[in-house]
DNA sequence: CCAGATTTCTTTAGGTTTCAAGTAATTGGC
DNA sequence: GCCAATTACTTGAAACCTAAAGAAATCTGG
């Protein structure tokens, strides 16, 4: 028997209608959120998303890091993180200099005016963030980070099959 | 001890790590599959995310969309849409025409061309997915479902209680 | 009927993003 | 030492994306 994708099936010759579902209700997830931390940096500190996650990286490690690691960590490319980096030390938040070591590599770190802004941003950045997920339960959001590892896992596998 | 209004035990000041900790495997999560996809559909199909997404909405309706529809949907900016259409008019895989009854909207279509080439990428899209969560449990896959239910619907209470 | 509000879409300006190609510096094999 | 491969980053072209302002059509309350 063969029912239509809406309520339920048992479909020849396999069945792969539950993992696009729930891929989807993922992305809608996050691209909720992603867009609501968006609006509130834009409007509460009128700065981007991307600028603010650089300064997070940054803000980890205090020495400072290469452009490759900054990409690598945001997992975009070196390009874009070239340009976002190009703005943050004209703005003042981002100090970067060339290695003594390898002079093909690029350190990076926050200002004191960087850090300092990123600080006082993340602070409430933390509060909107616990605000969104309000209504899960201790319980659930152990839960969801277990299957979200777990995931992960599965995804990194899959990549690394496809890549080689 | 202290107790919120909702008469849970909390720490001095509060403790909202875990929260943060989620959001971001959450983010990490879909930033590694969305890759994914993008990339498959790049070398596979040489064709990008953003118009795979828009003809996945339109597949779904055969009488076609408007544009403000197709905005709501994919939860991206009005002209984003105008520009995105543009193109794949110009491809040829869209059909667009003005609304008879109300001459400011915009409905678009698949044409047989578009729909024909989504539904060749759309089977192939689904294995990939399949695969990338190839090591959940039937039993993960609705967990998962039901929590990110929970999540979303948390997360739309919160926009919206900012919002207004 | 009609002026103001609303809705739908486009336009504009400024960023963000990818990919591909290119440059410069380093490493490793011989 | 030398040359090929690799690594780190930059550049350029095209697409994507948002926010805000604007244009056109429609709706609404007198």
């Amino acid at each position: 028997m063969i029912l239509d994708s809406e309520t339920k099936a048992v479909e020849l010759p396999e069945h792969h209608g539950d993992e696009l579902r729930l891929w989807l209700r993922l992305l809608t997830c996050t691209t909720l959120i992603e867009g609501e931390v968006r609006s509130r940096l834009r409007e509460r500190f009128d700065v981007t998303l991307p600028r603010f996650d650089l300064m997070a990286q940054l803000d980890k490690v205090p020495e400072g890091m290469t452009l490759s690691d900054v990409s690598k960590r945001m997992m975009v490319s070196n390009g874009n993180v070239t340009g976002l980096v190009e703005r943050l030390v004209e703005s003042g938040h981002l100090d970067r200099r060339t290695s003594d070591a390898d002079r093909r590599v690029q350190v990076i770190r926050l200002t004191k005016v960087g850090r300092a802004e990123f600080r006082k941003m993340a602070a409430e950045h933390e509060l909107w963030i616990a605000d969104v997920f309000g209504d899960l339960t201790p319980k659930d959001v152990r839960e969801l980070m277990r299957l979200l590892a777990k995931t992960k896992a599965s995804a990194q596998k899959s990549a690394k099959a496809r890549a080689g």
